[in-house]
DNA sequence: GGCGCCATCATACAAACGTATGAATCACGC
DNA sequence: GCGTGATTCATACGTTTGTATGATGGCGCC
């Protein structure tokens, strides 16, 4: 008997966490209502079916984060820290969705379709990215290099970072869910990222 | 009828692809002994399960590698000159089985418990990595912060323009299994790794 | 009250899954 | 040639899977 509502987005809610932690084959539809508290026909009927749901889990994640890199990329400041304020944003939404670095990077080791939602956030965010990174460039405050190449490179540290977490609670005795943990985490990739793009004044030789 | 020989060994590099493509649970022992041309009892013959063919796999992959880069982090050199000789092994391992990178992330991103040879794997490239970067940092050469967060920055970047190469065949038009495009990913994890670690000289302010 | 629409439910179904198992074949040594 | 162990094979089995589908109840409108 489910009679609360917004059963569909109940199953939106259990099918991202269990497709982050199981992926897409290893997450059952019994497994998704089961946590949602809902009927196994609730699927088909919501969404139509698990592909769909898939779809729709990756699009509910994707599609918000976009407007606010762009809006990052947008902003004010020189390149180097419009490029900060995007790695915050991503820090962000990795934090207001935990199962994202999972959900993601399931998509890009796949050999499966890529779903459109996926494909369009990346391109867009790459785009937004390479194109700050164009202007460092030309303003001479980033270093050379391929802004398209540069740009994976700077958005795989949060994303592997929040993939190792295990590791990194073994291996430093962090808590994932302490907000100075997290802080520290933060300033570690955004130094990283800087230390990777900034242009050294020519060396003396 | 089967009687070219090894059929554990093919049975092995058809799981390794499989795992790589599709994941675990979305690889049936079916479609392993398929590609083997082997028997569909073969599989738990030769291996005792499915779960026990995937640990292998992993083991496969993983134990040959730890050697290799215990063995660039002990070599002569600077730390950065050290570190990037590790990186060079990652891509090495990485062009030797190309289904690495998503094997490993996919280990990373599951909440099924890690395989143990693994974990291994991981703890040793971390700790060799790690080590490494703490010699620069005494020598000066490397810029301050967290050894093993570092470290994790470092693995990142080959692991993740692997995982991308997809996009990078449409962003960039490359072809991944071109050696010219090979040297020029490799390039540039180096020089991006360098630049992420070395130390600045203090600015004059 | 009846009707239509929506949402939930329980169940059926065909297909797929990993494992088990006994039979058959092969390889090797004596 | 025989015996033994290893390997391959075909099949069975219980379980799981995603989808389909008809029944039922709730709600709003006429």
């Amino acid at each position: 008997m489910n009679h609360a509502p917004d059963c569909a987005a109940r199953l939106l809610a259990a099918a991202r966490a269990l497709f982050a932690r199981r992926g897409y084959d290893g997450t059952s539809v019994r497994a998704i209502t089961a946590k949602a508290k809902a009927n196994l026909g609730a699927v088909t009927y919501h969404f139509g079916s698990k592909e769909a749901l898939y779809h729709k889990v990756i699009e509910s994640i994707t599609e918000p984060f976009v407007d606010r890199v762009a809006a990052a990329a947008a902003g004010a400041g020189a390149p180097l820290d419009r490029i900060e304020a995007i790695v915050r944003t991503v820090f962000e939404q990795m934090e207001r969705h935990p199962e994202m670095p999972a959900l993601i990077i399931r998509v890009l080791a796949s050999e499966r379709r890529m779903p459109p939602p996926a494909a369009r956030t990346m391109q867009r965010n790459i785009r937004a990215l390479s194109e700050t990174i164009r202007a460092g460039q030309r303003d001479g405050s980033i270093r050379t290099g391929d802004p398209i190449l540069l740009s994976m490179s700077v958005v795989a540290q949060p994303l592997h970072l929040a993939l190792t977490g295990r590791l990194l609670e073994q291996g430093l005795g962090l808590d994932r869910h302490d907000p100075a943990t997290r802080a520290r985490l933060v300033r570690h990739v955004v130094e990283t990222v800087r230390a990777a793009l900034a242009r050294q004044p020519k060396a003396p030789s």
